[in-house]
DNA sequence: GCAAAAGTGTTCCAGGTACACCCATGC
DNA sequence: GCATGGGTGTACCTGGAACACTTTTGC
């Protein structure tokens, strides 16, 4: 058998992982992907970058695998990249001799899709992060994973993320829950309805209401900007 | 003539970028080498990871090619990674038939060191990078160029690297043009003492004076924490 | 009415900005 | 002395935190 691609360099696979958060049940959830061979254990969603594929797209691809969503519909942030010789030894042997680089993106889905059975019949199952993060996960994911809850705590402070979590129209009190699990600690329910009705760029009033069984009715608002546009991208492509 | 390596997949080269900041001359000055070859022009320094080399490790390599600096003495930080399957189309045609992928770094020098001659016979030349902006890099290495100004703009908030633009010991003015120089405005030197006195991490005093001709002698002041440690790691590796 | 959730008002405090002012040197 | 740059004091403003209080619903 013959190998179509022959280099002078050592072979170098490029490969995209996907951190995909959800809140559910109030916490914090990631999407994990059960491998059945060596290494067995849980693992991100991921796979290899395609020929003519640019790094985001390849991401969009797999994000739209997992979770039937348009590409295109979610936010999605170029994380980090990781390439320690050491992280993937599956095709060091020959004749691949090949190391795996690993560019690890983030992205936010405003409820739990059910995982879809794709192509490669993928095992995929949200699981909290709390969990998650304290059995691990193979390779270095757990690593990339918590570098992701890092970069996602400090982007809701800046940036409109938290509408991403939210589908269509919701309250003050729901957002507000989102800030409260990504960071782990309870806010002001006062000072929070203030800071975000005067904050330009998160949310604007539909002019509707909501009951929510008891207490007075809340007002709903809907998210300024797209969900795929929350995060204004310095590096990709 | 045979080839070492052979793939299944199609070729991916690695590559590590270095975008390398230093002030001189009142201005934000960046290391970029000529490039005598198609497509010729200006380029940011660079070149392949080596088989058993760790991204960082490529990176480190090239920094200390690139200035003569021992590898771990100047800060380092992953930028992001650029993988657009036209960004670079030298080896795109047989028998490679390889797409280049490369992560950035940003680093900061505390002085011009002149650019070593080194293996390679680079040309590398410190230029303002204002200047090169305007003309413009070969590649995508403008926009890396854009997204490292605005990452070191951003961080130079919140972490102490400004202190990396400086050698030994310094005066709290000589630290104020390193901000004015890079977020291109000026600061009020009275409340840039206090603010930086007072953060912790930042600075500490030697209780040694300086003084620059007129005026009254200056306190002088070092680093709190080492040049290379200015950043702390959330990816990489 | 009472409980509960939504939303507003008010007070306090920390941190930033503007700018007046004092200090220590060279000439 | 005067000019120059280093360094301090102070008044003002803004934005966040704490928390009392009012509004609107279900029961």
């Amino acid at each position: 058998m013959t190998h179509p691609y022959a280099s002078d360099y050592p072979i170098f696979y490029v490969t995209v992982d996907v951190v995909l958060f959800a809140i559910a049940d109030g916490s914090l959830q990631v999407l994990v992907v059960e491998r059945g061979e060596e290494p067995a254990g849980w693992a991100l969603p991921g796979g290899f970058v395609n020929p003519d594929e640019d790094l985001r797209d390849a991401a969009e691809r797999e994000l739209a695998e997992e979770t039937g969503v348009r590409p295109g519909d979610l936010p999605l942030e170029q994380l980090a990249t990781y390439g320690a010789p050491d992280r993937d030894t599956r095709y060091l042997k020959p004749p691949a001799h090949a190391r795996v680089v690993s560019v690890a993106w983030l992205s936010v889905l405003p409820e739990l899709v059910q995982p879809q059975a794709g192509t490669d019949a993928s095992s995929a199952v949200w699981r909290p992060v709390a969990e998650v993060l304290e059995e691990g996960l193979t390779f270095d994911h757990h690593r990339i994973l918590r570098d992701a809850v890092a970069r996602l705590q400090a982007k809701l402070d800046y940036t409109p993320v938290a509408t991403a979590f939210l589908a269509g129209e919701f309250s003050l009190a729901e957002l507000r829950e989102v800030y409260e699990v990504v960071w782990g600690r309870e806010l002001d329910p006062g000072n929070f309805q203030r800071k975000v009705r005067v904050a330009d760029r998160i949310v604007e009033p539909t002019g509707r209401l909501r009951s929510s069984g008891r207490g007075r009715p809340a007002e709903l608002f809907r998210p300024t900007v797209r969900a795929a546009d929350v995060w204004r991208e310095t590096g990709s492509g």
